[in-house]
RNA sequence: CGGGGAGUAGCGCAGCCCGGUAGCGCAUUCGCUUUGGGAGCGAAGGGUCGCAGGUUCAAAUCCUGUCUCCCCGACCA
């Protein structure tokens, strides 16, 4: 058998390439740091698309578009936004290009006035058309999403987790009190950890970024935290209370009840393609992509077994009303009637490409009204009665959808383990996972645990009964332990 | 953006040191036999060797530049 795969425990990085390659999720572009994605790897960004955008709506957020294109002298009203995003922009000059010999130039005559910036993200641009929309404390709240691709001249990238240009949604409303936009970013972060574990069956810890880790321009910076198989953290989504900031920047009041003008409060919060590696990460192993059934573009599969003309058609006719019965329960179903692989090759390419469940139908099984059913998940295949398939293939979806939770979730908690002394933490992040610790609260620490152990502070987690301690590095006092991890 | 490695057919690679006009496996096309875990035999097609210059009678091979990928750092969703 030809192993197109290299195994995790060999090389974690080739494995994580492999596995996209094999699924044909996605490929490198020829423009550096950027990708192409392709339909499977896009299909499953609809699916995400799809479950999000209806809990957006189901929050009453509302879809929108912005352009592309920000004005410079925009990204310079708000001052640590612009210290965030600067470094990674891309910048428009120039609007058109002339003939050479040998091919085209940018035509020096055609020089912009005012410079454009590729959007990073949105809020400059948005905030801009929130002064005109927003007068009158009637006018509030503003709940609006736009789905996009945004671009950050990255250094270094890899395929999903970091690329130049991503897709993602980012939310972006505006509200008459803190109370109500502090609400808002907390609702989003509950939205995204509520999508993570019941459609990618991806375990999250949530919480708040430490100032050092916080968005530029944001006041609190909530998140969801994943942990992946190789005990590395990512940073899986994020929601902004951003304050007045960007109302102050743009310059965005209403007249309140009171008559009085005041500034509006703000949040933002988006996810984005990076999900898509968390979730080849999360669940997939030496085989190939292991995709959760609520998020797979293709369910299940089917592969029938035959030998000549006269098998092929008794096979094909035994297993339409099979399939047709599986489709009625709204499950999508492939028949992989290819006659130019073999089955063996087919049950491969099927596991590399993580399709839950495949179902195998020879003339034996025609014979004795069965067929084998294999999970993609535990690899386990059985032989099962044809009669009441699409009931049993409809909870036995359910059942891979939560086992793989189950797994997910019993691997981060076997990875996550407290600490109480600095020496003890050094030993325990070079094995992985999550660590809690003390901490005192300052960058200067932070800083230094960094540097020392290339771990970061994920997040600080929201808890019932917070244990005041001391620091392990500082000795200073301590709130609470919070959530340390090398991080993607 | 710094250090290291790589780019030759769709994929994986050899050839490069020592220059002589490109090869292997898989895949593809056709035919026959096959089909319960990556089938066999036979025939065929496919590459201006990442790109651009240079040296040379002659460049995949030597030199220079450049683009892209991988790993490690600094920066970040």
């Amino acid at each position: 058998m030809a192993k197109r795969i290299t195994d995790r425990k060999e090389d974690y990085s080739q494995w994580y390439l492999d596995v996209i390659k094999e699924a044909q999720l996605a490929e490198h572009s020829p423009v550096r740091g950027c990708m192409v994605i392709r339909p499977t790897g896009y299909a499953i960004w609809e699916n995400m698309k799809s479950a999000l955008d209806q809990m957006f709506k189901d929050t009453g957020h509302e879809n929108a578009y912005f352009p592309l294109f920000i004005p410079k002298s925009f990204l310079s009203k708000e001052a640590q936004h612009v210290e965030g995003f600067a470094k990674e922009c891309a910048v428009i000059t120039h609007s058109r290009l002339r003939s050479v010999e040998g091919g085209v130039e940018v035509d020096p005559n055609s020089k912009l006035d005012e410079e454009l910036i590729v959007r990073p993200t949105s809020e400059t641009i948005i905030w801009d058309s929130y002064r005109n929309w927003i007068q009158s404390y009637r006018d509030l709240p503003i709940l609006i999403n736009q789905w996009a691709n945004v671009v950050r001249w990255e250094m270094r990238t890899r395929l999903f987790l970091r690329t130049m240009e991503f897709l993602w949604q980012e939310g972006h409303t505006a509200h008459a009190t803190k109370e109500e936009a502090v609400e808002e970013a907390e609702r989003m972060l509950e939205v995204y950890r509520t999508f993570a574990e019941e459609f990618m069956a991806m375990p999250v810890i949530t919480g708040t970024k430490s100032e050092s880790e916080r968005f530029a321009g944001a006041i609190d910076t909530y998140c969801i935290e994943a942990l992946m198989q190789d005990g590395k953290a990512l940073q899986a989504g994020t929601s902004h209370f951003l304050g007045q900031n960007f109302a102050k920047a743009f310059d965005v009041k209403f007249q309140d009840q009171d008559g009085e003008h005041k500034y509006v409060w703000a949040t933002s919060w988006g996810v984005s393609t990076r999900l898509i590696g968390g979730l080849i990460m999360t669940h997939s192993d030496d085989n190939g992509l292991v995709i959760p059934p609520k998020l797979a573009p293709v369910q299940l599969v089917v592969v029938p077994i035959y030998r000549g003309d006269d098998q092929r058609k008794l096979v094909l006719e035994y297993a339409q009303p099979i399939i047709d019965s599986i489709k009625a329960k709204g499950i999508s179903v492939k028949l992989d009637n290819r006659d130019n692989f073999k089955p063996g090759w087919k049950f491969a390419e099927h596991e590399a490409k993580g399709i839950p469940l495949r179902i195998a139908i020879g003339p034996r099984d025609v014979e004795n009204n069965n067929l084998e059913l294999a999970r993609r998940d535990t690899l386990e295949k059985s032989i099962v009665p044809s009669a009441g398939i699409a009931e049993y293939v409809e909870e036995l979806l359910d059942t891979i959808q939560n086992d793989l939770f189950k797994a997910a979730k019993k691997r981060m908690d076997d990875n996550t383990r407290e600490v109480n002394s600095y020496e003890e933490f050094q030993i325990e992040i070079e094995k992985g996972g999550f660590i809690y610790a003390h901490w005192d609260g300052t960058a200067e620490t932070e800083e230094k645990i960094k540097e020392e152990t290339k771990a970061t502070i994920r997040c600080i987690t929201v808890i019932e009964d917070p244990q005041p301690g001391t620091c392990m590095v500082s000795g200073k006092p301590s709130e609470q332990k919070v959530l340390f991890a090398r991080s993607y």
